[in-house]
DNA sequence: CCAAAAGTGTTAATGCTACACCCATGG
DNA sequence: CCATGGGTGTAGCATTAACACTTTTGG
């Protein structure tokens, strides 16, 4: 492709700026059933028609790229306001990823609550919760380089879990010390003690909040009610506070 | 911008996907006297003409990022072989960045050593060092949305410290333990005791590698020069294995 | 009463901080 | 010999890991 009019960015290169679509990513994570998922969706068109893919779509102009990223998401999983957090994880291409051309992608990373998502047989891309792990073994393969893109966002999310308040990000708004350590365990693959994480969960000041109420209904001992300090709670899309200091430390592996 | 033509793209949206001009952007950190430096350039065009500005430029047809990030940065400053561990830092736009238009750029991070920049009276634009905190205190101002995304590399900085091997990354290839305190000093804003560092550094396993050799000719006893162990060393550009754990703790703010 | 899950107490091991102290060199 | 910085030892404190034990519910 060659540019041919005067495009105003000129004088600062001797050859033409390149213009390149650019789409955003997003890698859902939640935590279903003590697993790890994914929300992936069916390509209905080529290139990869019918493969399983990352939801995200182009950027639209005057756009933000954390906009575009929430608008794709809402737009494909059909959700309005979209629940827990989301930010940039990172760039990449743009060459080489796409067979139609060269295509620079933002990856995003939102890890939510398990929310139900759209998926009553429209002709739209149909979305659905996965297993990471069929993926991470094979049993599941994804369209472009999402693969490697779900790999970074999986880790990025076990890095943020030690020192940031994230985990409770994949709870809803209130939650047990014991709906919290499933999230990890869940998000690092490892089995944590549960009198020692209650502890140190309940223990980290400005991390969780009491709100006084209990469950109920459930086997054994009613469960305390907490909900996200509000040191701890970012804002929409905006830097996170490490507030967990020590760490969280996931056991090594 | 309107595009007319059909680029291959159409069948998955609805709007035309717009195409941005893609720049890199590029954070060099260094520790010069024990203080935290910023190589920046002053801009010789409009916008933001005599400003200062990082090191950067568009992405050409058919590049990788990073490719893009290594190349700007050697034609900005004149050393053929970039020195030092480049990262990407994360993507800032397209909106309302660049006076001319919608503009994405992708942000990058070099951590090296304090490496001399090409500067002689070429009609070039000028690159040198500046300390970070002249522009944190507002003494130096930035073109573009740069002092933001300075400070997310500087914050980004701090952190690689605490859990990866990367503070050699500022050293050259052999260093004191000396030598790699006062970069973790630099970096983090704060005194660290030499003997527990020494420590802590050394009794890493998988960090430090000692070479046998000393320093000689400076006050005092000679020191054992050290390099980055096998294991610590990152591949180029490629995602850098978290050694450090636990991790080398900062200080509290 | 029993099972199950929540939550607290206690102890030993580990790691960090602070600082006393010794080592090896240049002047 | 002294100043200077490199490097080791060690005691006290904080944090963690492991696990015994108590609490509160449902059946």
């Amino acid at each position: 492709m060659t540019i041919i009019a005067y495009d105003g960015f000129m004088p600062e290169t001797r050859t033409a700026p390149a213009r390149f679509p650019v789409t955003v990513d997003v890698v859902a994570l939640t935590v279903r059933d003590g697993e790890l998922n994914v929300l992936l969706i069916t390509r209905l068109i080529d290139p990869f028609r019918g493969k399983l893919a990352l939801p995200g779509g182009f950027v639209l102009a005057g756009e933000e790229l954390l906009e575009a990223a929430g608008r794709e998401l809402a737009e494909e999983t059909g959700v309005e306001h979209l629940p827990g957090h989301l930010e940039q994880l990172g760039s990449y291409g743009p060459k080489g990823r796409d067979p139609r051309g060269d295509v620079l992608t933002v990856a995003h990373l939102l890890l939510a609550p398990n929310f139900p998502v759209l998926s009553a047989g429209s002709d739209a891309e149909h979305a659905a919760w996965y297993p990471v792990s069929q993926v991470q073994n094979g049993a599941l393969q994804l369209a472009f380089d999402h693969e490697r893109i779900l790999g970074d966002a999986v880790e990025r999310a076990k890095s943020k879990l030690e020192y940031s308040p994230l985990g409770a990000a994949f709870c809803g708004e209130e939650f047990t010390v014991a709906q919290l350590r499933t999230v990890y365990e869940a998000v690092w693959g490892t089995r944590l003690d549960p009198r020692n994480f209650h502890r140190k969960a309940t223990g980290t000041p400005g991390f969780l909040e009491d709100t006084g109420r209990t469950t109920t209904g459930d086997a054994g001992r009613p469960a305390a009610l907490f909900r996200l300090a509000g040191a701890a709670r970012p804002a929409a899309g905006q830097p996170t506070r490490a507030v967990l200091n020590p760490p969280l430390m996931r056991p090594r592996d």
